[in-house]
DNA sequence: TAAATATATTTGTCATGACAACTAATTTGT
DNA sequence: ACAAATTAGTTGTCATGACAAATATATTTA
């Protein structure tokens, strides 16, 4: 990588990241479905947490605002994928869980996303997996 | 990392990157740059190359799309920093340059980038950015 | 050379993301 | 108990980014 032009690594980081979406975008709606890489996210989270999140549960996992992941949910609501209702014993609250058809959209994609994930390592060993993890984790940490 | 929640290499690259860009984008404001991260990457570039680019170059540069790159330099141009030429004998292109006022912005930021550049690498050597820079670059080739 | 293609850029639309400001509900401090 | 502070979520605004479609200019080809 042509690394003396200067653009370091946030150039590096940002065009990978930018590739890497539009490829799980560009697959997801070739396989027929209508969901954003970033709706994925979240649904996937929701499945894996049956019983509800709340908004903020879902700020602190994403790492996004609030305003961000109400409007990701607006969409999500609005296709059918999730529900939305406010909390009994807090009003300000409110749950979000997956509807029937969001249980099945995440269980038809997920092979789709395990194909993914593997495509992103290809000629990378579980050492580099690791050290990937440890080192990009590290950047994380140092801008936090 | 806590990866068995199945978020993968796309939520590990996504949330890091976000967050760099944050990290960069608070920065600029705070030194008093009216610059986003994207127009600064815009910039250093058209600092390069003092004869100026053509769009359709800065495009290959940044792999973003023409409209992505016709509206940053729309930016640019309208804070002063950019001016853009219809070429003589190409009446489809359009040549960006850095204004003065352009130059000089680049000149103040340098050292600021600097110093962002390092804060990313803080714990980690240099076989690690060379480790980094090929795994990163490696999965870029895997999506692309 | 005229018609078909290709290229460079722009405009429109929508989703994401950051920030500020707002509403509504809950908790704290006195 | 009540005013002040905090918390959960929403709405507005702007920049970025992807995609589609449009315009204008160049190039190719029949």
């Amino acid at each position: 990588m042509d690394l003396e032009r200067g653009k370091g690594l946030g150039y590096l980081l940002e065009r990978t990241t930018r590739l890497v979406k539009l490829s799980y975008s560009q697959a997801f709606k070739g396989a027929g479905f209508d969901v954003t890489p970033e709706q994925w996210v979240i649904m996937e989270s929701l499945y894996e947490n049956p019983e509800g999140q709340y908004q903020n549960e879902l700020v602190e996992f994403s790492f996004k605002d609030a305003p961000t992941i109400s409007r990701i949910i607006d969409l999500l609501c609005k296709k059918g994928l999730a529900s939305r209702e406010t909390d009994k014993s807090d009003k300000r609250s409110r749950n979000v869980k997956l509807t029937d058809n969001g249980r099945e959209t995440v269980e038809k994609m997920q092979p789709l996303v395990a194909e993914l994930r593997i495509k992103g390592w290809q000629s990378l060993s579980d050492e580099d997996f690791e050290e990937f993890v440890r080192m990009i984790n590290q950047v994380f940490e140092n801008y936090k």
